[in-house]
DNA sequence: AGCACGCCGACT
DNA sequence: GTCGGCGTGCTC
């Protein structure tokens, strides 16, 4: 490698040429950068940036043979030789914080197991604000100079205003803020303005780190006095803690067992070493309740929620950093907030869907908390009443998985008593479609008269979920997608559930040769609440779901309305199934139990099982007997049968053993790979092609006991106007899959030409 | 992602 | 015989 062989390209890409035979040892930084590849790539590190370029910081380099400058995470740095091909890096990026070597590793981890690219693994593990070292807003402060009136004799002596604003400036040790001294004095700027052309003052702008809303006056709630099961639960994760001792601990306990008791404890233990806690939370807007306990309880709590501006966004990550929030709470991405002494990691409700990432890296919080405490040697609390699967096998067949039970409820409530009603009989009796049986509208309306509250869950957003035309059998449905129109309103439109297409609903069958009048059937809420406000015109209603709440504040006030007894019935989806803590709640009615998709895939027995007891769980707090009621199409179905006795153990045995049978997780292993394209002739080529060289991959090495299914098309076959297909790879461990995934990577066969590729390992959803 | 190289048809 | 279409592959 000399000047001989140096070209013209090399000129302009300016490469560090080392003459022959001449080596230069100094820093190499690997670096991984934002761009989609799948490896890292190594460069020298100048001089005069030596000691600033660490693991973890932003820098941009030289890409490609134009040297196109990109951004990137140093992810190693090592003292060598450089040779010929390799080029300098050329600047910093970012916040001189960078990621903390410790998220780095885990950010390794993350896109091994997730198949991810590592550099966009590392990029969505900063909040953007910090990655540009935002959230720092400027400030313009007014300081006093120093000069006094003597030095300038022809102007006026300062009046009454003028000498008001030097006295508080004064007060304040000679500068403040210029809004908080116009509002102190009650001036004008005119004022400010004198004084600065006299001298007196100057204004200079300050970069500030912008205040957070720090949540403040809620009312402090007594501290519980534990049960004995909350307390040797308590005693066993402070020893861990103390220990510095890695633990995934299950805290398996029904709804109203205390497990919030339970975290606030392990937190205070935390707290008083001086170290930090992590809690993780599904949807901030669903767990106000919590919140309001914890932050009520604990000092320093920050919250991390979509709300929150960029600079927000960074205040509290520097917060964090600094140690000085040590209580996190937040949802996915809180997971990585920078602590520099993380004593613990609790995942509230860890079954939660929502926990996976539905964008590159598509990691789940669960899994990514369990790899950061296992770095750590800190315990991970994973909370539930209904346990993932994932997480129970983990902790039937894993000695070193703990799991704390909180069988008890706290003041010994009965639990609910359960009745499922077959819809089937209740429509045949009637002679037509009926959305709510007579036992519900019964116990509903003994519920009201006894002045007690009632929740009426309805997994179905909308009006009605099938509008068709009985002449020529055709539904409505949306012309980008293959699903049907969801029509919202009793007159006005339907609407795309999943590309939010919208369109007046027809009256008339939109085929010109039928033109017969459309019908629906398939209530939603909006159906549901219809139909209660007929039957109860007296009872105070309200609708909830993500149609009538749009905004956090929306939801707030509706809990707030329902927890001061003004008013009588929510009427909602999920959104009220979860979290949510209301003595005065006596009756729950679940209007139709299977419109938590029974078709859609191989969980759906299990969310089924999940919805029916975390709804039951609201019933019957305090000493107000609870009564359920569940109506269904399918009522012999083993998880209703199961939720009915409160019976998670006997469900997830027989699930389990169902699952093991066909070969689901979390038995065995998925990874999804979903191709999509305008063309599904195109589409479907790719993907068998695809499929042809996993084969050939498969059959050759150590992959032999991965099996392929597929390919085929997605149950959800067009999406936005593109043609789906999906390609299953099963493996009876996650490191075979692994392995696999970095085989398919390597090899750079994830593509799909004119169009896109997906890869989820670990997949929630199969649709 | 971007950017270059390479192998096809349309035009001077 | 050259210009430019985009399909394919690589980036220290």
């Amino acid at each position: 490698v000399g000047a001989g062989r140096k070209t013209k390209a090399d000129d302009v890409t300016g490469r560090l040429w080392v003459e022959k035979g001449e080596g230069r040892i100094g820093l190499i930084a690997e670096v991984a950068p934002t761009i989609h590849v799948h490896r890292t790539y190594s460069y020298a590190v100048p001089d005069e940036l030596a000691n600033q370029v660490s693991v973890g910081r932003q820098v941009i380099v030289p890409i490609g043979r134009r040297g196109r400058p990109v951004t990137g995470f140093v992810v190693a740095i090592d003292r060598g030789t450089w040779d010929s091909t390799l080029r300098p890096l050329q600047n910093l990026a970012g916040g001189a914080e960078g990621l903390a070597p410790e998220l780095v590793a885990l950010g390794q981890e993350l896109s091994a197991h997730y198949g991810s690219r590592l550099g966009t693994t590392l990029k969505a593990m900063a909040p953007e604000a910090v990655r540009r070292e935002r959230g720092l807003k400027t400030v313009r402060w007014v300081r006093l100079t120093g000069r006094n009136e003597s030095d300038s004799v022809t102007d006026r002596p300062p009046g009454a205003k003028a000498r008001s604003v030097l006295e508080a400036l004064q007060a304040a040790q000679g500068s403040m803020p210029v809004r908080e001294l116009l509002a102190q004095c009650k001036v004008s700027a005119s004022v400010i303005h004198t004084l600065v052309r006299k001298g007196r003052i100057e204004v200079v702008a300050r970069k500030m780190p912008a205040e957070m809303d720090i949540r403040a006056g809620s009312p402090v709630e007594p501290s519980f006095s534990l049960t004995a099961e909350q307390r040797q639960a308590v005693e066993n994760l402070s020893g861990r803690i103390d220990r510095r001792e890695f633990a995934a601990v299950l805290l398996f306990g029904v709804s109203g067992s205390g497990k919030t008791e339970v975290y606030i404890h392990a937190i205070q233990h935390v707290l008083k070493a001086g170290r930090q806690a992590i809690l993780l939370v599904p949807e901030i807007m669903l767990t106000t309740q919590l919140l309001q306990r914890i932050s009520s309880r604990l000092p320093r709590v920050a919250v991390s929620h979509s709300g929150l501006s960029e600079s927000q966004r960074a205040v509290l990550w520097r917060r964090a950093a600094a140690g000085v929030d040590q209580v996190i709470v937040g949802t996915r991405s809180a997971v990585f907030a920078p602590c520099p002494d993380l004593g613990l990691i609790i995942v509230d409700e860890e079954q939660e869907g929502s926990y996976k990432n539905l964008r590159e890296p598509r990691f789940h919080v669960r899994d990514a908390a369990w790899m950061r405490a296992r770095r750590r040697n800190i315990p991970l609390i994973l909370g539930s009443a209904t346990p993932s699967l994932e997480t129970w096998h983990r902790s039937q067949r894993d000695p070193s998985v703990g799991t704390i039970v909180l069988r008890h409820r706290v003041l010994e409530l009965p639990m609910p008593t359960v009745h499922v009603v077959d819809m089937r009989d209740e429509c045949l009796e009637k002679g037509e479609n009926v959305v709510l049986s007579r036992v519900l509208i019964r116990l509903l309306s003994e519920s009201l008269d006894r002045n007690e509250q009632a929740m009426i869950l309805m997994n179905r957003r909308g009006f009605a979920h099938r509008v068709y035309c009985p002449g020529c059998n055709t539904r409505l449905s949306c012309p980008n997608c293959n699903v049907g129109l969801v029509m919202h309103s009793a007159s006005g439109t339907s609407l795309c559930h999943y590309c939010r297409t919208r369109m007046p609903t027809p009256t008339v069958c939109p085929n010109s040769t039928c033109g017969s009048k459309l019908v629906h059937h398939g209530a939603g809420t909006q159906k549901v609440e219809e139909l209660l406000r007929g039957r109860f015109p007296k009872a105070r209603m309200q609708r909830v779901d993500s149609d009538t709440m749009k905004h956090r504040d929306q939801y707030q006030s509706i809990i707030d309305q329902f927890a001061d007894r003004r008013l009588d019935v929510l009427i909602g989806t999920q959104m009220i199934a979860k979290g949510l803590d209301f003595p005065a709640v006596s009756f729950v009615g679940i209007v139709d139990a299977e419109a938590t998709g029974l078709a859609a895939d191989f969980r759906a027995h299990e969310r089924l099982f999940q919805l029916v007891t975390q709804t039951a769980g609201r019933a019957g707090r305090a000493d107000t007997p609870g009564r359920v009621v569940v109506q269904t199409m399918s009522p012999h179905l083993p998880a209703l049968r199961y939720a009915l006795r409160h019976d998670y153990e006997s469900f997830a045995s027989q699930e389990l053993g169902l699952r093991e049978g066909i070969g689901w997780p979390p038995v065995r292993q998925l990874a999804r790979i979903v191709l999509s394209h305008t063309r599904e002739e195109q589409v479907r080529q790719a993907a068998e092609s695809l499929c042809v060289q996993v084969r050939t991959l498969i059959g050759e090495k150590e992959f032999g006991a991965v099996e392929i299914l597929g390919p085929q098309p997605c149950v959800l076959s067009r999406l936005r106007g593109r043609y789906r297909y999906d390609l299953l790879l099963r493996a009876s461990q996650a490191a075979i899959l692994q392995s696999l995934v970095q085989r398919l990577n390597d090899a750079r066969l994830l593509r799909c030409k004119g169009g896109s590729i997906m890869l989820d390992v670990d997949p929630v959803s199969l649709v």
